[in-house]
DNA sequence: TTGAAAGCGCTAACAT
DNA sequence: ATGTTAGCGCTTTCAA
């Protein structure tokens, strides 16, 4: 049964019904303080019986503004992307703003095409995370249409972000692997040029390292963000300067990093630490809990929305670095022989 | 920097730098086809030069509909929903839709307000999940409102859905963990009023329990959809007849379940089978791999959003059962002392 | 094959 | 305090 459309009465019915201007129905909805309140309740009630609403469409062409923001992510199936989506469509939806949405899937032919139909739209402003916001043709895009926007998690020196500080964060974590008593660490990611943020982590690694005179970071590159392969997982852990500890550029990828050991017959943390980053929520389920750099997605979603809102009204407030925090959970733990620079291994 | 707003030429500004009419502009765009070549080559050219792109504000208010879709999910943070997301958009992008979104957080007054606010910006229709469709005051207003929809996940014998058998596949769970040698089994689930499928397919592993001649199907209900609590799990498990096994009504929960266990030292699979509901991606990276029933959620999107269009189209296609499969992961082997009656635990 | 004109629903400027 | 009017950008008859 295809529904029959009921009739969506217009301002100007509404108008009619109540005896009134087409004018004064809209300054009742839009600025009811002008009216008498008699009027006021009058219109009101017509308004209520006839089950009008202001058609924001028609509102948008005249207001020359949506009232909608675009938020284009990656994907959704990383937690971390999908935390950052709700804080944002809260925040907007608290402030009276819709969201309409895009996902990329890392694929910056799409991210071209749907930040295009966004604008086409007439959103009023977007939140949106890129792979390198160093060289995205979609940043300059929006330069160049001057569409406000708001990075997320993207570190930039020319775009508003909100992000952690992705290498402080990294080095953080090598510190406390070497706390630990590792020495030899590898860092796991996927393409780096697909993501400013897991260069920047491996950076904090490298320089964490350098600093405290360990011996250089392995960085070992995955095809995918968050799978690892297992051949060259396998390879690395042939070597004869294995590391003790991986340095996993994202949860999901640790969590498939540990997936992939436990099928080597390696035990997560006994013969190898193995931590992540991001925090997403499941780490924490995990038998034991992953070890990680917690980023606020959530505040991340919402602080970027924070900050299209205020350019939107004309403010043009800075770039925000949100803290992180080092969560100790039980794929990291002290090195089984601590024997700092001497290799030995038994067991 | 508030970006400085570049003119973005309207259909009239092309139509006078092409000399042509703002309709002639307008049938360049949308009927091709009746142009001269020539000039439309002249049109494209000028449009091109000028980086017009029609304003989709102003073609939706000429028009009576705006090419967008509704997606109101209860979350993000479940995979479940985010991978029906993804599906969803993507078939929606590729059908020339865009898409508005809403998170309702499981609240009715969300999910009311969000509604509302997707039918005034004049979507064309809408894909949701709700609690229990059977009262619902959400479905109840798209009716009155006639908004065409679909359900996704929720089963219904008065509105479209798309979804899987939740009963049909419960049943099957509990009659491979049967296969397995259990026969106490219990079923774990959040809140029953808050969710139909959760009902359904604790019906469905009761009928499978009572049909095998199986002791019946204890039912613990948290007071939340994906977290467990602590003292209800111990004291289930103190029972004289504690489960040999739990069927947890989705994988959050079940790794919840799994990882309160570890705290209370009884290792799954061998103390105690524990096995999911989803097949959520992040299942299988588990350590064992976590045994569940795999709904094709990515599928469950696409096809709603088939359906969705496709009745948008005047076509009025019927309700999905997409397949459903059980996924034989690590977490619910056979049972060590298949003993029935007698409760003996050791080690 | 193209143009002229009306109008989708709303609001802001300008009356009164 | 309320009404009149024009027009946001577009498409679609109807006419030429």
């Amino acid at each position: 049964m295809p529904d029959k459309l009921p009739h969506r009465p217009s301002i100007l019915e509404i108008a009619r019904k109540a005896g009134v201007s087409p004018a004064t129905v809209s300054r009742a909805f839009n600025q009811p303080e002008l009216l008498r309140p008699e009027t006021r309740a009058r219109i009101e009630a017509v308004a209520q019986r006839s089950g009008f609403r202001p058609n924001r469409v028609g509102r948008s062409l005249r207001a020359g503004r949506t009232r909608t923001i675009g938020l284009l992510l990656p994907t959704l199936t990383n937690p971390v992307f999908a935390d950052c989506f709700e804080g944002a469509e809260q925040h907007a939806r608290a402030a009276g703003y819709s969201v309409m949405m895009g996902i990329t899937g890392y694929d910056p032919s799409v991210e071209a095409e749907s930040v295009q139909a966004l604008i086409d739209h007439q959103i009023d402003g977007l939140i949106l995370t890129v792979g390198n916001p160093a060289r995205n043709a979609t940043l300059r895009a929006l330069d160049a249409a001057g569409m406000p926007h708001v990075l997320a998690y993207n570190e930039s020196g020319t775009h508003p972000f909100v992000s952690v500080d992705n290498r402080a964060a990294a080095h953080e974590m090598v510190a406390r692997l070497a706390a630990l008593g590792h020495s030899r660490i590898a860092f796991v990611s996927g393409p780096l040029t697909a993501s400013d943020r897991a260069r920047r982590r491996l950076q904090g690694a490298q320089a964490c390292a350098r600093e405290l005179g360990l011996p250089a970071v392995t960085h070992l590159a995955m095809a995918a963000h968050t799978e690892s392969s297992s051949p060259s997982l396998r390879k690395l852990l042939a070597r004869s300067d294995a590391p003790t500890a991986l340095f996993c550029s994202n949860d999901l990828l640790a969590a498939s990093v540990i997936a992939q050991l436990a099928a080597l017959r390696m035990r997560v943390p006994d013969d190898i630490a193995v931590c992540g980053f991001d925090g997403v929520s499941i780490g924490a389920l995990m038998v034991p809990p992953l070890s990680t750099v917690q980023q606020p997605s959530r505040e991340i979603g919402a602080r970027a929305c924070a900050l299209l809102l205020a350019r939107l009204g004309g403010d043009a407030p800075a770039s925000v670095r949100l803290p992180h925090r080092i969560v100790d959970g039980g794929t990291a733990t002290a090195v089984a022989h601590p024997v700092p620079s001497t290799r030995k291994r038994s067991s």
